[in-house]
RNA sequence: GGUCCCAUCGUCUAGUGGCCCAGGACGCUGGCCUCUCACGCCGGAAACACGAGUUCGAACCUCGUUGGGACCA
């Protein structure tokens, strides 16, 4: 049975590249009808923040990405830890290291300074006084030669010589536990089998695997995926908007889209581009993932998000286009009008957000003109065509798409000019600007009562 | 600096020795459609980092170089 996690610090928001990480997890147990278990790692109690564990559980909940075990605590399981760094200090593969912080410094100095790695020396591996309450930590005792591989599921066989680790601090002296060891700690009582993670942690796993030897707990597989990067090919961070994933929510974007463009992003499936859920849940494995990182492109992604626009049920993108729309401090008098008005705006809109832009004429009859569109567009010359095009219009007997382009071929006729010429000053009564969606279209949603009103309201603005 | 990892169009990628003088997608670009703007449709430019080697044959295998990244300090 395959039981993936995703282990995530509450020490910043939900960004991106660990939603990426989340999903892989999440795709991984569920292709393999296994389970995914959500851990938060809080140890670390200066910069672990509560506003952080909620940003992460709702930025889960709104990718669709739900958990079947968790969310676990490691704040709650320090017994644990404690309980397993004294078993390994008792069966002799750890010890106690007085060392102080002063010594240790003068030490990486000196090493530093002979050209040496500053690594532990091991001074208190060997000595015998163990049994002294002086401060002090714990440490892992590493083995001295050797060589320690793994065969990564993404990247193949890694590894490295023992000569290079050092015995790390499994226990500080104020008796917390280091992320090495709790990462392994839980990993092997939680029964993870799959280890799907940045390959930040890539020099970590060596060490990890020591632990699971000594514990004598049963090895998990590890996948390792690359990091995604900005534009400078560094590792996402804050300086290149690493925002929460809420804030992808807050600009309009789909979770469909997300979740496609994110598994796409290092993942790929011959040339397919477009993935339900369900797809990716059939299509997804390790193999597949590539192994160099990769940069995040919001061109494709708004091109996906405009796709999942499109290609959605209306009613559903209508329904989610409300808080849009409410967001903009607009009543929606007329909910009648939101399929239409979306059935309209799904094939020039990227975004939800852009959407309720867009849309916003639709409930505001007192439309602000653009300037430059009433400079042009609302003047004396064009003042008859708007008197008779209102005149014209109130004559109509229905004011579907037919009759309305008659009465306005007709006046294109007699103008002897383009129908374009005609449109625009209704364009810009009616809208407020010169691009809007299919001008009959707009009148049919808009009503009689409504495009008369505002017919008027733009003659009046001339004189 | 040490260790580890990576390397196909600007970007995401397909490609696992002959199907590739390299395919798809985003973006860019020319055109069509058209009441504006989009959508859509048709077309175009655009890449195997470099150098050796293995082989009848290499984007694919090996080595080196260069470049990039991560972690540690």
């Amino acid at each position: 049975m395959v039981k993936t996690r995703f282990a995530p610090s509450p020490t910043g928001n939900l960004h991106i590249g660990g939603a990426r990480t989340a999903l892989f997890n999440y795709l991984f147990s569920k292709h393999k009808g296994g389970t995914f278990v959500l851990r938060i790692e809080d140890t670390d109690i200066e910069r672990s923040k509560e506003v952080y564990v909620q940003d992460i559980l709702q930025g889960l909940g709104w990718l669709g990405i739900d958990w079947d075990e968790g969310p676990h605590f490691q704040k709650e399981r320090m017994d644990i830890y404690r309980e397993h760094a004294y078993r390994l200090l008792r069966e002799g593969c750890a010890y106690k290291c007085y060392c102080t912080p002063e010594m240790l410094e003068e030490k990486r100095k000196v090493a530093l300074k002979e050209g040496k790695k500053p690594t532990y020396d091991r001074t208190c591996r060997d000595a015998h006084d163990r049994a002294s309450d002086m401060p002090h930590v714990i440490r892992f005792k590493a083995p001295l030669t050797g060589e320690v591989s793994f065969n990564d599921l993404v990247r193949g066989t890694i590894s490295f010589r023992c000569e290079e680790l050092d015995d790390l601090v499994i226990l500080r002296s104020d008796s917390t536990p280091t992320y090495n060891f709790t990462v392994v700690v839980d990993d092997a009582l939680m029964g993870i089998t799959h280890i799907i993670r940045g390959d930040d942690h890539i020099n970590n796993t060596p060490r990890q695997i020591l632990i699971y030897r000594a514990l004598n707990y049963p090895m998990p597989e590890f996948a390792h995926v690359p990091l995604i990067h900005g534009k400078d090919r560094s590792r996402l961070s804050k300086r290149h908007g690493a925002t929460s994933l809420l804030e992808y929510r807050n600009e309009g974007f789909l979770p469909e889209a997300l979740m496609n463009y994110l598994a796409r992003l290092g993942w790929a499936h011959g040339d397919q581009e477009i993935f339900s859920r369900e797809g990716l849940i059939e299509m997804f494995d390790l193999p597949n993932v590539g192994k160099s990182p990769a940069i995040f492109d919001m061109d494709k992604l708004l091109w996906l998000n405009g796709h999942y626009i499109k290609t959605l049920p209306l009613e559903d993108v209508a329904e989610r286009l409300v808080p849009f729309l409410e967001g903009l401090g607009l009543a929606i008098s007329n909910r009648e009008m939101l399929v239409p008005i979306t059935a309209n705006l799904k094939g020039r809109a990227r975004t939800l957000k852009e959407m309720a832009q867009m849309a916003a004429f639709f409930f505001l009859d007192d439309v602000a003109y653009e300037e430059a569109a009433k400079q042009k567009f609302l003047t004396p010359a064009t003042k008859p065509i708007l008197e008779n095009f209102l005149e014209g219009f109130k004559g109509l007997r229905s004011i579907d798409e037919d009759e309305q382009k008659r009465l306005i071929e007709n006046m294109a006729r007699d103008y002897n000019t383009k129908l374009v010429n005609v449109i625009q000053p209704i364009r810009v009564s009616l809208c407020g600007r010169t691009v809007s969606p299919g001008i009959f279209e707009v009148i049919g949603i808009l009503g009689r009562e409504t495009v008369e009103k505002r017919l008027r309201r733009a003659i009046e603005a001339i004189s």
